[in-house]
DNA sequence: GCGTAATCTAGAACGAGTTTCAATATTGGC
DNA sequence: GCCAATATTGAAACTCGTTCTAGATTACGC
């Protein structure tokens, strides 16, 4: 079985060293999901998965770049279960509302988890950029998913600015509800308003972009 | 307006108080000019503020709070001197984006300072509401400045919902050029497409939402 | 002024993330 | 199967944020 789902072109794991990463993600969000970013104590990760502490630091590097592929880990079983459950028929600019309140409602269920997986994603510094970029990436097709219907298109620059900026609101919005600053109907009304970038309808080309064209 | 930069209702400080946190935040500002978050130590801000660690405690319990009361500390710099150079007879969203890139040109002077701040805020917790409130405060009222030239007007939910969804963006994108996945290019159409948010013209009742009026 | 409470200082001590290292185990190539 | 390279282990050590303690110093009501 090749189809390793390791996202880069890193080293091929072994089967015991994929095992090995799989009990280390499993415990981090066991932990994380009990007592969030703090709970999440690379000693305690490291018992609960039975390898030692170096190890762990061998797989990722810090608690930053644990917690981060935490959360690709976390993004692409919900990606999976969206894609499942389709809202045909809605306008584009609705399909992103429902898909993003129904993740909201995911992470609600968590709150722990998501705290951790989020506060993990915020503070990464440069270092981590290539995970980081691994989620934005994974962020970025699930709102494009939602957008288009058929996935034919390219995104031009004008609609990937709009999936941006979508993901930062969506980003800190939810950080904001999680530290109490914002409420759940806070949270929906920033993400109908960030919605009204989206254009009504699906016109094909440069959509959503009055700015300029360049490249 | 307000005259005493003493945010909170806390104890009203003696002069000598009053000079010893100065001295606190100018050696943060200056040790995270230099190096960022991980340069800000507190055994370093300590020292060179010629203050004992216990103090530095007294009066900030933990780096992120200390960071982020800089950075409310120097948002209030940049206010005064954005109020300084209004850009008049521009378009609402003109004035909007024309604001926040000079935020961001200043930004771009004091990467390791910006970096700093932008940390801390990202990854304040709970505990840290109430500073990150005041922080959130002072953006808004740099934003619905930039929106509304005759400030009498009280914001509605609506508006104040684009205000967060510009914040949003706007921190998100920082941190993003910050950690080297965006190029000021990309911040600046970020900045540009969310002001797509703010009506073309001041229209006075319920601008800017077509969302349902709920509670 | 005096006494007392609050504040400040210096420094040790604690906790969790991270690094290091020698010894041992596993793997892959021949 | 054997050897060399690589990975894993266990444990100690190091860093930096944070807390604690005991003894000065300062502020302030009387």
């Amino acid at each position: 079985m090749m189809t390793t789902y390791t996202k880069g072109a890193g080293a091929p794991l072994t089967e015991r060293q994929e095992a090995r990463r799989r009990r280390i993600l499993r415990a981090t969000t066991r932990l994380a999901a009990q007592g969030g970013y703090d709970a999440v104590q690379m000693r305690e990760v490291a018992e609960m998965s039975e390898v030692a502490l170096g190890t762990l630091y061998r797989y990722f590097p810090s608690k930053v770049h644990l917690l981060v592929a935490t959360m690709y880990d976390q993004l692409e079983q919900l990606g999976g279960q969206l894609r499942r459950k389709p809202n045909k028929g809605l306008p584009p600019r609705d399909r992103v509302v429902d898909t993003l309140l129904r993740a909201f409602r995911g992470m609600q269920r968590e709150p722990h988890l998501t705290e951790a997986m989020m506060r993990a994603l915020q503070f990464a510094d440069r270092s981590v950029s290539a995970e980081v970029d691994g989620v934005s990436r994974i962020t970025t097709q699930m709102i494009y998913e939602a957008i288009h219907e058929d996935l034919t298109v390219e995104p031009g620059p004008a609609e990937l600015a709009v999936i941006r900026v979508i993901t930062h609101t969506w980003h800190s919005s939810l950080i904001s509800w999680l530290n109490g600053r914002a409420s759940i109907a806070q949270v929906r009304l920033d993400i109908e308003t960030v919605a009204r970038l989206i254009p009504e309808e699906p016109g094909s080309a440069d959509e959503a972009g009055e700015t300029q064209h360049s490249a």
